[in-house]
DNA sequence: AATGAATGAGACTTCATTCAT
DNA sequence: CATGAATGAAGTCTCATTCAT
């Protein structure tokens, strides 16, 4: 005789279907965004896509403009997360320990960039429709700096990586070399490239080029 | 009524003088792509910028399409032109004149970066217009790309790198490196972060992150 | 299971609940009409006003453009019975029943501009949302005239106001004073600027403007 | 052999059609607006009226609110200037002077709205389009007001007009009349009406309604 | 009966491109 | 050859109205 311990889903039924709808734009405008680009596309095309009118698009989002942000921050979240949910173990403790985590991040972002080659793409061109959204990409990729900087600094501090690293601008490089891995997904390159890729990342970070 | 002795250059008074507003033509777009970015640039702010009539632009090029194709080919050429200075003296023979060459390309591109930040975000956002410049955008990393594994191949050869070295995947995280310095010069860095930046890089090829 | 009596009342309930419904409806839409002007008001907005969902506005109006004319068919009843109410009495006999009948009526419509100071402006304003909504705002200025012509040819025929009185422009010139009052009310008048006005006109019909 | 003494019209060929063509818009401007109001006119009509592109209309114009705006102020300076050309002699001495000039006056405006019929209700309507041009409108009712009542001051100085004449509001009286003539002539009336409301108007302020 | 989600006609505006001067 | 006036396709967005729930 147990009431449902969940009451909060009570109003759901109206307001599960507004969030199937407003994700199912979301997803649509993404697809679009990915295939021809930000500005090739127009809100008919978006609405098109999933067969809504175009005036029911602005139910759902204030302008075109506005739907780019919430684009920019779901693919963004979606980034974080394949990498945060490598690292909820914690910290390495050793070298050998961060090269397998530094694998696994490799491995969570090669599907991420499989499943959506267009993104890396899509993000740098965001960067480019106004000076707000351009701050909110570098931003990203600022995050990306400071979150593989912490590693570096930890590994400096265990003592399994140089102590003279300059970790700064080494999270710089690190961050870099993974957008190249995307790009090239964005180009078209099969999983296994990535992996390849990752590969030869680890093995440089490493151990240099050199003999 | 003599002919004039060197006439290839005869006509030149005319034809000089339409390549030189060409060119003008060219930098102000260059410019006003850079600063404002290319959806955003009217043909009448690349006209207005050097004074002239935007009607004059379609005698000298199609298109808005048209130049910004032109303006990445310039730019990928400067691109590969301050690189290949540094290598006109030939391939490296040992790791260490492969070294000072990397570092000497690093300055280069310090250079060009600082003199135009906002060219790694023009050149991605370009890659968004259509597919076509997309190609010709990848294609410019792309040979980015081939060219910094010819020299990983050669130093292979040569015996001074590692013979398991996976030339073709450590040639792409080079470029990824080398394409994030310079969206951190596009945000705003000084010519200085450049050079420490491409320290940090040339440290990493040369001894990885180990102790 | 009697029959109810008085059947006619008796569907009342449901009845008169929709009648004030309606009115509540047209209130709110002589409101926002008045505040932001016919076009500038939604049906939205008017259907919020009173907590209702806009769909429900078309239960009881047949569109916006409907409700406007039923709002100015108020609008206007409320005019001729402010200026009713004073006549009831019947007409002037001499010119000085007929002076104090004028300053009832003023003041009769002083108050009426002032609870309802944006009016005028809202009459005019549907003057010319179509050409017979125009008609009907026209007529009602129309039937002011004719009204204020018959107590002036009533004057004329019992003697007291000049034989060679132009009652039919005069009328409308009387029409014109009252409409300027108006607009000055909406213009954000005192309720003392009404009677001011009023005396002024009074003083003018009266006397003139000579010595 | 003489130099034509007016050198400043040297640029004019241009600069005469871009004049042209601006007025013509205003004009094709007025005329929809007259026929069918401000909001029912749309950009485009005004365009087609002409025979123009309706992105000509954005190279003279910045908005259709731009426009309305242009459109007020000319037709507030017609009404300005008709009134004006009649006073250009001066104030006048006596009555009979200030009766005539109140005739001319009124011969003025009505030859004005019988050129343009739609004038006072135009003018009405776009004082409901926005706050400002609300302003606008009324301001130019108010200056309507405090001319008229300079001319009542004088009267009353001069001692032929009465003592304790209200002229504030007497000449908010007057300006209404004026007004009411106008709407009139709005719904069609002849020319000979408003010389006979002119008359009434006359006869009215000079001698009032009794006997 | 009430609701509000969906719709699409239609309005405004921009801007790349053409072409007569 | 240079110019800039003219053009209209195309895009964004609003809102009155309908209709399934």
């Amino acid at each position: 005789m147990s009431i449902s311990p969940a009451s909060p889903p009570a109003l759901s039924r109206a307001e599960r279907k507004k969030r199937e709808m407003r994700q199912e734009i979301l997803d649509a405008a993404f697809a679009c965004f990915s295939e021809q680009g930000y500005h090739a596309t127009g809100v008919a095309d978006i609405a098109g896509r999933i067969g809504i009118g175009h005036g029911t698009f602005y139910r759902y989002f204030k302008s075109k403009r506005d739907i780019i942000e919430h684009v920019i921050d779901d693919v963004t979240g979606q980034i974080f997360e394949a990498i945060g949910a490598e690292n909820a173990a914690g910290l390495a403790d050793d070298i050998e320990q961060y090269r397998q985590q530094s694998v696994r991040i490799g491995a969570a972002l090669a599907h991420l960039f499989r499943d959506n080659p267009h993104l890396p793409l899509l993000l740098l061109e965001a960067g480019s429709v106004d000076s707000e959204l351009r701050e909110r990409v570098f931003g990203m990729l600022s995050t990306s700096d400071h979150l593989t900087e912490a590693y570096l600094r930890h590994g400096v501090e265990k003592g399994y990586l140089r102590a003279d690293l300059d970790t700064e601008y080494t999270a710089r490089a690190v961050t870099g070399m993974i957008l190249a891995n995307g790009l090239h997904a964005s180009r078209g390159g099969a999983v296994q490239d990535t992996e390849r890729f990752s590969a030869a990342v680890i093995a440089l970070m490493y151990g240099g080029i050199g003999p």
